[in-house]
DNA sequence: ACAGAGTTGACAACCGTTCTCAACTAGCCT
DNA sequence: AGGCTAGTTGAGAACGGTTGTCAACTCTGT
């Protein structure tokens, strides 16, 4: 837990997540690492969880993306601004920057007069070992 | 309903759920069309009403997206590939095409042996009518 | 040790979505 | 027209991920 705030506790519960998010390097839903830190030894409740996660994202850093059905899956992630290319069938996932991209985006929302311009972008393709 | 397969009937719901993606231009979840449905005289059960959406998303009809909480919203969309610029407020959307991000997206995942690749990409902004 | 704010977890509640299945149609054959 | 059949519908139940509840617990400073 690197984001100390006022009154912000590293509890054994608090650590053991952010252990877990560091060992592993694709995207995860909270169900998997809730279970991952059972098998581990280090039984965290699913209520916390979800919420020392969400803390995470919060801070930036752990990054959050959708499944096609909706489910929250998540991943350490650096802090700088970044999107993935993830593995359709493994999960693996490379972090890709694309400045060309980042312009673009505000043009086009400048074009058409939209302002305070966020965006998501992923790709998904399947890695050389699961061709 | 464009897409005719065999046995495949364009009944009073199917046909009324279509007029109604018609009738708006941003994304609406499934439950708004539900409603939006009763209230325009033209009852359709939550579930027909899902299943059609369904059936308009795979055959290209209709876009999906999800809200930041997952949730499944639904737009009328042109068939030829395009993302969506829309507001973050009113939900006002404009289509936008980014031939130089297709590409991008094809280079990037090639230099890391990903193949088979496609793309989520949607920008969000606050509309000039909402500034 | 004590107080008080922060944290935890079992469990219930929530809510969007999907399933179930008996009743109902649209389309087709005679 | 009458009947046959595959396709469709909708009320309600079930599902599954996520969030809320709240009494018990744990830090941390005094
Ligand atoms: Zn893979
Ligand atoms: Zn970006
Ligand atoms: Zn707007
Ligand atoms: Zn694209």
């Amino acid at each position: 837990m690197t984001s100390t705030e006022p009154g912000l506790r590293p509890t054994k519960q608090r650590l053991a997540v952010a252990a877990a998010m560091s060992s592993f390097e694709d995207f995860r839903s909270a169900q998997d690492i809730h279970e991952l830190l059972a098998h581990r030894g280090d039984p965290v409740g699913l209520a916390t969880v979800y919420r020392t996660l969400q803390r995470m994202v919060d801070a930036g850093e752990v990054d959050l993306l959708r499944t096609e059905d909706g489910e929250a899956i998540y991943r350490r992630c650096s802090d700088t601004h970044h999107h993935h290319l993830v593995c359709r069938d493994c999960g693996a996932t490379v972090e890709v920057e694309g400045p060309a991209v980042e312009r673009w985006t505000r043009a086009i929302a400048g074009e058409h007069g939209y302002g305070d311009v966020s965006h998501t972008l992923e790709i998904f393709g399947t890695c050389p070992s699961c061709r």
